[in-house]
DNA sequence: TGTAATCTTTACCAATTGATCAAAATTTTC
DNA sequence: GAAAATTTTGATCAATTGGTAAAGATTACA
């Protein structure tokens, strides 16, 4: 290779471990501020500490730092969807699935920021994972269309109340601002997000009792 | 003025109006779909037909355009949640609310997607107007609350079910792609938004009622 | 119809930005 | 401790982009 770059070679070394988690991270921070064409390299170097050919050694081209975090995020995205099963008790198994989306969005929050700037952009960079992200999707609906016709769920469209719960959670992360701008300073602590939890629940227990 | 540019003198010709408006229909477009630092003036000019320095002859610079747009959108934007009045019957109140917002995500998608690339940022251009939408907020919550005392609600956090009424209904505009591919081709007709219609109410209604 | 005002175009500039290269500095390995 | 491998830096490039200048074309109006 005319010209080695980190990670092309043998094996990761330490130098390239820590220095490719600090980019990550430094450039998740300003991915999800700014989205993708509004971020340089240079920000992101900056961020991270270092300069802007020196990061350009970790990865070859802004589009790759983009393209791992996507791939990442996706990844475990999808996890608290994937836990809903069948054998539980409906409402509990969509409390609970409502719940951890909302810790999502207090834990993760620039995760979430940076999938909401993919979709709103189109989602050019998740094409096949769309695809996917039906057929589970689609898996998930008919479980609750077979709890509905137990009597065990109200009726309604559970794709539709699906993307309900997608919003009403992922809200509080690319709201962010919205959302505490409304509350003011005095509420707008961590305890929104017990104060969101609580109405959410309320609402879509009593909202879906059969 | 040395270079007089369009609009700094007496009166807006025929000209001045036509142009004007195809810019602000074209810079709509653009940047609703790549964002303030994601679109170019040349795209905007190529989708309002027209060379860059000649639509730099009817807007100064890029945020010019911008600015236009985001203050003409919060003017209407907030508008359904003005018409929530004390009078009428809560519940009804509060469905037409939600009837009006999705709306407003099926016919003018491309403002929603706009505020909410905004708020995506931090809301930098729109520090002030944050501050009257928290005024309008807590009025409504207020008469929420007022309905709650008189029995006529669910008891609740009034700034928490605004915020999911929001929520729930930005999605269609904002997520549109992602819930088109789950959707399906055979459901992404214009009739989504009546599925979306009907199971919202019911959500709300069933979750709301007292 | 002629003239003043308005509009459009061509050519251009300076700053930003993604990316490269080769050499210097550092770390790892034997 | 020296050689080899890896990491960092400084200089630089080409493309893009926001914006300007000035001359030419068109339109409105008396």
């Amino acid at each position: 290779m005319a010209r080695p770059r980190a990670a092309e070679t043998r094996k990761r070394t330490r130098i390239q471990q820590e220095k490719e988690d600090r980019i990550l991270d430094a450039a998740l921070d300003v991915f999800s501020a700014h989205g993708f064409r509004g971020s340089t390299i240079d920000q992101i170097a900056k961020a991270a500490g270092m300069s802007k050919p020196n990061l350009l050694y970790y990865f070859r081209t802004k589009e790759a730092i983009h393209r791992l975090l996507i791939g990442r995020l996706l990844d475990t995205w999808l996890d608290p969807l994937r836990e809903m099963n069948a054998g539980g008790d409906p409402l509990s198994e969509i409390c609970s699935y409502i719940r951890r989306k909302l810790e999502m969005a207090r834990d993760y929050p620039r995760e979430g920021r940076l999938f909401t700037n993919e979709i709103l952009r189109g989602a050019p960079h998740i094409q096949e994972e769309m695809s996917d992200l039906k057929s589970l999707v689609d898996e998930k609906a008919k479980i609750m269309r077979g709890w509905m016709k137990d009597g065990r769920l109200a009726r309604c469209d559970p794709h539709h109340l699906i993307f309900s719960i997608w919003a009403t959670t992922q809200h509080y992360a690319d709201f962010d601002v919205q959302v505490r701008a409304i509350l003011g300073p005095a509420r707008s602590g961590e305890g929104r997000f017990e104060d969101a939890a609580r109405y959410l629940e309320k609402l879509f227990l009593d909202g879906l009792k059969p």
